[in-house]
DNA sequence: GTCACGCATTGATTTGCATCAATTTGCGAT
DNA sequence: ATCGCAAATTGATGCAAATCAATGCGTGAC
């Protein structure tokens, strides 16, 4: 019961598109080729937006947990949501950072596959899954680019296992802040210096690290030029040629 | 060229059904409910046969490298296939196993983003990529199945995260163990013992593991009195129950 | 302004896995 | 059966990252 338990936290704003159809609705929705509402024909863009509401969250509310019922599919607004799943005895991958335009909580079974929560202030798009499946059934065009969404969050998935199974702590921390500066630039923003959100221990569970050996690292590319650490959480790549050569294992 | 690259190699036959529409492309298409050509309407699976041919693959054969134009999709007849990404240094990460029923070569981009060879000798239904697509947009249910494919492989994508993240070497082996027989007995085979066709090099680089590393593990589950190893790659687990424990980190 | 808490950083030590180097086993070819 | 090669196993050693342990810093609460 996702909602009820967001609700509980008093996060949930009432939907903001019932009974009055929004142009789009929400924000994000146009910002990105691959998102769900991007080019939709008016009439679509209506349904769309008479089955739309809201969620805003603080940083650390959780949007739902692993194992619940899937009632929700997600399209990040604005902020960051961080995305995880959890070992018996409490040890913690994240599979993934999402930002604005970014979808979350698709899901084969009946149940959510991992956990979600806001890694900032996070609005979110929120929609009803099984209104939004019959609505799929109807536009099969709708479909198709939710499969190139998917397939494309596969071969980032895959990305990330080579980067799990086969990379340095030194080329994870460069992989990662590469990362992150692609898609800060994909949303049209400035991708350096790059804006890094989330706690070492969160990108530590990202790469599968340590909180110290990800400070290590950061140290460490900093003393060798690469990067130099600014205020409020900014990673300056001085030098990204040397990054992208690290990244690579070169 | 994936197809010419195959055939310098020899490997390839001549397609099976050019002209002579078959009852179904291959045996493996109805093996599996996630498979894409499962409970298709008699005239779609016609003219999905009139489109696919077949390959077949000795032990090594190279089916298609990253970064080669994706002309093809395939599904697994018989055999094994691995597919894996590659650092420049060689470092490799095995991103799948593949088994009779699975599809392969689903690209969202224009090349492949992983290679994949044969890890027995394989036979293999080959669609080409164009031609599929065109069908796919007349026949949005067979897309629909496609996209609970991807959402899945998805899913087991981000398993397999939290294991090269999180797992010691341990878990990572009774994890794999486990997911081997699973998925053995969903192709109607018997769970246990399990084959395991793969060599302990490829077994370490599908968990982040080294071969040594394997092999030890492998003796060290023996003398613990989890499993056994009987000759032809066969693995007995003998304390089935103990294996999950161990998977889950308890 | 200062207090306190969470988070980042730094240092010392341990450990698990990789690496390197033999040696053995298994298996197909002859 | 025996040869010959590839794969698996085993042992010794080294290193990268985890773990354990303080200490420093910045931000928000009051």
């Amino acid at each position: 019961m996702a909602i009820f338990d967001v609700k509980t936290t008093g996060q949930v704003r009432e939907p903001i598109a019932r009974g009055a159809p929004l142009r789009a609705p929400c924000g994000a929705c146009t910002v990105r080729h691959l998102t769900l509402c991007a080019a939709l024909e008016p009439h679509e863009l209506a349904e769309i937006s008479a089955i739309v509401s809201s969620v805003e969250l603080a940083r650390g509310d959780p949007l739902f947990d692993e194992g619940e019922p899937a009632q929700h599919l997600f399209n990040v607004t604005s902020g960051a949501v961080k995305v995880y799943k959890l070992l018996a005895d409490g040890r913690r991958q994240m599979t993934g950072f999402l930002f604005p335009g970014d979808f979350l909580g698709l899901a084969n079974e009946e149940t959510y596959a991992y956990s979600a929560e806001a890694v900032t202030h996070t609005v979110l798009c929120r929609f009803p899954r099984r209104k939004l499946e019959r609505l799929l059934e109807r536009y099969p065009k709708m479909e198709h680019r939710l499969l190139g969404m998917v397939s494309h969050e596969l071969a980032v998935a895959q990305e990330q296992m080579l980067l799990l199974g086969r990379k340095t702590a030194r080329e994870k921390i460069a992989s990662f802040l590469l990362m992150l500066s692609r898609r800060s630039v994909q949303r049209g923003q400035n991708g350096n210096p790059v804006v890094v959100p989330m706690s070492r221990n969160d990108i530590g569970d990202y790469l599968g690290l340590t909180t110290e050996t990800v400070s290590r690292t950061f140290t460490q590319l900093k003393q060798g030029g690469s990067i130099s650490l600014l205020p409020g959480g900014k990673v300056e790549m001085a030098d990204r040629a040397r990054l992208e050569d690290i990244a690579e294992g070169l």
